[in-house]
Formats: structure tokens, C-alpha cells, sequence
DNA sequence: TAGATATTGACAGCATACTGTCAATATGGA
DNA sequence: TCCATATTGACAGTATGCTGTCAATATCTA
């Protein structure tokens, strides 16, 4: 297998694991990934819809639909934004403060686990060359050809 | 921002661009990420629902799901095991295996400028470096425990 | 200031992944 | 051989993400 294939492999997994943990650390406090992450953005002050999805590079549909769910159970509230008609400001509530520190205790645990067995500045030496090769994909990914060839006869 | 989460962010935002360009690749096919790796599962020879989501790591019902999509498409045929009448073993069909070699001419043509911009012995490394970190990842969100905290009353 | 353009949230629909359950069938051990 | 257990695919339901469209409202520009 060549070494970008090997890499890309490598990438796919440790994310899949990151992803496991983030659902391990919440399920037990009745949450999720996704669920933390909009509570988590919300954890230092009011935030709309749409400057949550911005702020965690998802589409705002998205996050509308998960905000509404959090609404209604009671995790967060709203609060008009005086100065704008159209957006509605969301804030934790403090049912949602409580959930919110509950799963960053389990994720402080784990982290401090992890973190414990790996060398921080090999950490952030990897952190940085991951982002250059992230900036070179980007790139040659934008210059790929939308159009398909033709099919083969 | 300490190390590991920069560490993390960095994986997300690169497996992100990954999926992302395996977008781009397979649309102007009119395919889809999921269903070019089924496709590709099946590029070596004929395989069960249950056999290809093992090697994917999906869940087997997410494959049976598509499988069964493709095969109504008529990209994939499927064929009795002879030795087990539960099962049924897909294979691509003559139209399934031209979808495969035409999203492959453009994988080529991206993965061929992404590695011309990288050093193969350095990308190696990484993958080994992260398969190092995830072993770590999966031993310590094995340890975390499933016991919710006690809500703070 | 008026008209063009952008942003916001609501609503609707689709794609992908997961879980749980069931009947049919294989498999392995007593 | 017979029974307990595992595997397989069908069916049903849920969670998370995406896109497109619309009306209301802001913002920018000529």
C-alpha cells in the first residue's frame, strides 16, 4: 500500500476513535457528540444559530435542527437579540450548565489518561504538520475537475 | 489551546478535507464516498453484506442498506453462496465495474498531486506516529467508565 | 432613500450511519 | 445426533448531517 493511502487509513482511524470517545465521555450524561459540541459553544456566553454553525464549520441546517431538540428538552433557552429582529440568542440553561460540566469532568479524566502517555511537544509538532498537509489538500482538491469523463462505451 | 486539542482539532479538520475530496471525487460520477468504498470493496472479487462491513468497520445493517440501493440501481448483481443459504454474495455488474474504474481515473489524477507535494518517507512516518497515538486513544477510552456522575442537586 | 443583496430561522426532504428485533440457517460441543 | 449459540439478511426506527426554498429582516450601494 502506498504511503498516502497508509496515511489517509491512519487519519480515518484515530478520527473514528476520537469520535468513539467524544460519544463514550457523553453517553452517560444522556448526551452525545454532536449535542455537546453546541452545548460547549455555547459555554462561554449567548451565540445564535447561525454563529454556532460558523463557529463549528457545520451547516446551520444542522445545527438549527439539533438546537430546537435542545430547546425542547430544556437544555438551553432563548432570548431575543435586541438589536435584530430576526435572530433568536441561545444560552444554556442551568440544567444545561449542569450537563455541560458533567461531561467536561469525564472529559477531563480522559484526556489527562491520554495525554499522560504522549510527549506534548511531539504533539504539537504533529498538530502543525498535520495543517500544512491539510492546506496542500485543500488546495488540490479545489483544482480537481468537476466534470465526469465520459463513460466508457 | 493545549497541545492535544490542537492535536485533535487537526485531525478532524484533515479527515473532514479527506471526505470532502472523496466527495468531489466520486459526485461527477454520481456517486457518493459510502457508496464508492462498497464498490471498492467489491472491486477484488465477491463479498456477503456481513463480510464487507466487517472490512469497512460499518455497521452491517449501514452496508446492507446501500448494498441494497445499488444493487436496485443495477451496479451490483448478487449470486447465491453454494455453500450457505443464508447468504448472498454482491458482485459489480458491468455498469458498477465502469462506475469504479471511472471515479479510480480521478482518485489517480487527485492523490497524484497531493503526493507530488509531499514527501512519501515523511508521510510513512506520520501514519505510523498516529497509529502509535491511536492505539493509545482506543486503550484509554476502553478504561473510561460508563458510570454517569451524580447530577449535582 | 430606494433597490439589490445577504442573513436568519422555519419547513421539508434526502443521505448516511446506528440500534434492536426476528426468522432462517450454520456451526460447534455435549 | 441434538441443542445452544452465532451468523445472515429483512424490517423498523433513531440520530446526525446535508441541501433547497421561503418570508422576514438587515445591510450595503448607487
Amino acid at each position: 500500500m502506498d504511503a498516502w493511502t497508509k496515511f489517509a487509513e491512519s487519519i480515518f482511524a484515530i478520527n473514528g476513535l476520537l469520535m468513539q470517545a467524544g460519544e463514550s465521555i457523553s453517553r452517560p450524561i444522556g448526551q452525545s457528540s454532536a449535542r455537546w459540541q453546541i452545548l460547549g459553544g455555547l459555554g462561554y456566553g449567548p451565540k445564535s444559530v447561525a454563529q454556532l454553525a460558523r463557529d463549528m464549520g457545520h451547516a446551520r441546517q444542522s445545527v438549527q435542527r439539533l438546537a430546537n431538540v435542545l430547546l425542547k428538552e430544556g437544555l438551553l433557552t432563548y432570548r431575543d437579540k435586541p438589536d435584530d429582529r430576526r435572530t433568536v440568542l441561545l444560552e444554556l440553561s442551568p440544567a444545561g450548565q449542569a450537563v455541560l460540566s458533567a461531561i467536561y469532568q469525564r472529559q477531563l479524566q480522559w484526556s489527562e489518561r491520554v495525554t499522560s502517555q504522549l510527549d506534548p511537544d511531539q504533539l504539537a509538532a504533529l498538530a502543525t504538520t498535520l495543517q500544512d498537509i491539510a492546506r496542500i489538500v485543500a488546495e488540490q482538491t479545489d483544482e480537481l475537475p468537476t466534470e465526469a469523463p465520459k463513460p466508457a462505451p
